[in-house]
DNA sequence: ACTGTGAACTTGTATAGATAAGTTCCTTTT
DNA sequence: AAAAGGAACTTATCTATACAAGTTCACAGT
């Protein structure tokens, strides 16, 4: 009962075809504008049927990553939003990936016991401890973001044995067996502290771009709670959305206590 | 040539059963927790194959309304981010999904010249006319988001025939035969400028949350760019997001010229 | 030169069937 | 009683085929 064939040897062969696929448009084997080759060239090429390859193609659709059809063959739409999930959980990642040059200095790492706010949104009692960081993020030199993030101890805990200011915490967290699944954000906008303002090197009040996110294992247990502010002018957020394909992205009401920040 | 079947007589299977299946789950016909019936029970109800409702459930299992599988029985899922599409395109009926009940005092409706900015984002020249109106909407009769939008002509030409404080002017769009279609949405902060702080009851610098957004038809040709600023404290935006299911959200660089506003 | 007709392509939709793989639950064996 | 086995269900994947519907383009007719 315990085969646990963690990594599957065969991936189903739509997501096979689905990674190839969106391999050749990030290598430009299939350049940006040109036509996706026709669904019954790829059946030939990989010896299938239209099934597989309709499905693979459908996965990068929803993406937009190729748009068109019906009639003509579809285009390769490479513009904008390249990696969408690796932008929200790897500063270091998306950084990298735009070409611009990642920093980050760590202004404390401890364990203390989580605040009121922290330990409801991880659903912790009031009296656990926490692994609390506060980093200074940099794009290229410049200040761009200060990130307040505070993970249960399970999964903070391997953070005393690495180098905050190295590389990707998230690879190093996941590469260490902490199950960082799924992650629900919350964008709004807050007015500069006295903190942010000396770290970011902007007056106090100035608006800041927040997001707040609480990042959960495959199970469901929440493992993170951060809460970063962003420069406006550096980064921003950006969702395209269309009648018919559903984006996951909702705007709400703002819930409960209104201002409380931590 | 001018066949011109606006709407489409018969839908695609797929396409009626997802909207059947839709309003099972949103009547409680299929109850919140419930297991979905079985594919071969569907195929028998509706006298159909099982290609278009595995195709219809996809659908529902992209936008979370259906769970699991595999084995079991997938189950209705209908928590939280109900409807993520009128959501974006229309104050009005995303207010009414919540049970507020959404007002809207419109400042001003002029037909002018576009100013560069909007020009641009319009992908017009610079001396071309445009609609543009601006409003404050209400929640529970509270301030909570200013709108400025600029239409192109042809798109915006309707609105002087339409009482703009009455309901979704969304709606009425669309019922006037313009295609809007697709949205791209830029989310940042901005401190409110005396216009802002006048309408919305609060201090001028207040850290707001900005969305713009171009607003294109099917086509590709933008027909509105809009800046809507809310108070944090209302209004928000979540987006939930995994490792497997790419979310079309992503964190960009802040592109070009900082801070210019309109 | 212009028009339009239609063949030959494309993708979209739907059917039918086969096999793999996961879950549940009852039965048998120990 | 507990464990092992297996039947009967489920969804996932894949194949093969057919037709509908939109696009492109060349060719014939005017």
């Amino acid at each position: 009962m315990i085969s646990r064939r963690e990594a599957p040897l065969r991936a189903p062969l739509h997501e096979q075809l689905r990674e190839e696929f969106r391999r050749r448009i990030s290598t430009g084997a299939w350049p940006d504008g040109s036509q996706v080759p026709s669904e019954a060239t790829l059946c030939e090429e990989f010896k299938t049927s239209r099934g597989p390859v309709r499905q693979a193609l459908a996965a990068l659709r929803a993406e937009q990553l190729i748009v068109g059809g019906r009639g003509r063959a579809p285009v390769v739409h490479r513009d904008a939003l390249s990696q969408p999930v690796e932008t929200f959980l790897s500063f270091t990642e998306w950084a990298t990936g735009l070409g611009k040059e990642p920093g980050q200095r760590t202004i404390e790492i401890a364990k203390r016991t989580a605040s009121p706010v922290v330990a409801a949104q991880l659903g912790l009692a009031d009296d656990v401890q926490v692994v609390s960081l506060l980093r200074l993020r940099l794009l290229d030199g410049e200040p761009t973001m200060v990130e307040r993030s505070h993970f249960v101890l399970e999964a903070g805990q391997p953070l005393f044995g690495f180098d905050t200011d190295s590389g990707s915490t998230f690879r190093f967290l996941v590469e260490h067996g902490v199950d960082l699944h799924s992650a629900r954000h919350t964008i709004d906008a807050v007015a500069a502290d006295e903190t942010d303002a000396e770290l970011l090197g902007i007056p106090a009040g100035s608006p800041l771009l927040r997001e707040r996110r609480v990042t959960t294992s495959s199970k469901g247990e929440a493992l993170e709670y951060a809460e970063d502010r962003y420069r406006p002018e550096l980064a921003n957020f950006v969702v395209h959305n269309t009648l018919n394909q559903r984006a996951p992205l909702a705007r709400v009401l703002t819930p409960g206590n209104p201002g409380e920040t931590e």
